[in-house]
DNA sequence: TTCTGTGAATTTATTCACAGCA
DNA sequence: TGCTGTGAATAAATTCACAGAA
């Protein structure tokens, strides 16, 4: 785990894996949005989230007292007070580097846009890509991160690119000013401390997998 | 966290991040394997993954000692063994259900071929796309889910569908006799305990980047 | 000396259990 | 009564620090 700037949080310091089930929690709002009840209580979410009541409660009570004691939570503002928490109530701009199968997918793929992120821009090395648009965005050379990041005030910038180009790629974007990264290819970035990195490696999850089927074959001779 | 159903671990129960710090420290390892060296250092180690180098020496003694006092680890049994704790001395089968933008993406990207990982089949609800094939991958009519998952012996199931299909195809896959279940589906799915269900959600890996990002937002006012 | 392996100390996270409010 | 908010207790993970082997 990196070592966090960590401008001082808004109560105490959030603990890392509290901030990470926060989406989880959005998450199971929408299977209560259809509901009409107006309340929900830890337990309810905690059933829907596959988290301990107690931990959700701990959680939710970091950023505010928002519950009624004896009742629950009102599940319109609990759902507005997440969205502002994670910084949702606003759309992020995003910029996709290496438009190969990956990127591509993930240009199609309608989860960034759902979620309310805008991709601004894509870029790729191939010259046959560049020029084109896919699914509405433009593709640009690798060269034109830097002018372009800046011009459409991009924040947030997703890798697909090979690893071997990954370092080079987000030394630009941080160059560029982006202030967040999401890293797919599978390798370890340096970037100044300033700028976030997340990395997500789509095989290291399955090798999490496998780790435990060959533990359960072992297991079972 | 999900309850695990946990067989005895080889030696103690390793800790979950340690589980998730090995696919890590196998991608160092293609640094090094550059290098002529033939040994490493858990500070070398370290350094290549960005974990602090005590932590490396006690992940790796979880699983025995094959480190030299003195000198460290040689960097080929390293490999070896590291590979062999993942079980990716062998190649497990995949099932893909959902050949919409993620699905084929996921299909097209050479990521999961390239760790070791075949896709042996894909489904898809759409009739049009039922009997193509895709980089060599016959697409199915999503009932034939328990046939062919039989059939072909396959181990893993990768969901590439919305939320809402996602228990259901989970429920099927189960009922073929899947044994793990990689989820991009943003939702909590339910299965027998003996069945490892891991998440990855695109989405909220963004959304645990404007978390911070909104948090830095609000405090330079 | 150097660098691993590992108990002990520390830090961090989760869960319990109950006071306090509707 | 029912359910939140939270200190206290417990559990888990990380880091320190050093004994021991090459």
């Amino acid at each position: 785990m990196p070592k966090r700037t960590a401008s001082p949080a808004r109560k105490r310091n959030i603990p890392e894996p509290t901030i990470a089930r926060l989406p989880r929690y959005l998450r199971s709002f929408v299977g209560f949005a259809h509901d009409h009840r107006p309340v929900i209580s830890s337990k309810e979410l905690a059933a829907a989230s596959g988290i301990n009541p107690a931990q959700v409660r701990k959680d939710l009570a970091y950023f505010g007292q928002f519950g009624q004691r004896g009742i629950g939570y009102d599940f319109k503002t609990l759902d507005a007070k997440m969205r502002e928490i994670l910084g949702l109530h606003k759309v992020w701009r995003i910029a996709l580097v290496g438009a190969g199968n990956l990127g591509t997918a993930l240009l199609q793929y309608g989860g960034f846009a759902k979620a309310g992120f805008k991709i601004e821009a894509a870029f790729d090395v191939d010259p046959s890509k560049v020029g084109w648009e896919l699914e509405g965005v433009r593709i640009w050379a690798t060269p034109a991160i830097r002018q372009v990041v800046r011009e459409k005030k991009i924040e947030i910038g997703v890798l697909a690119v090979p690893a071997s180009q990954a370092q080079r790629v987000a030394d630009a974007m941080v160059d560029a000013g982006i202030r967040a990264i999401l890293n797919f290819a599978p390798c370890v970035l340096t970037v100044p401390k300033s700028v976030l990195v997340r990395g997500v490696d789509l095989a290291s999850e399955l090798e999490h997998l496998t780790y435990f089927l060959e533990k359960s074959n072992k297991n079972e001779k």
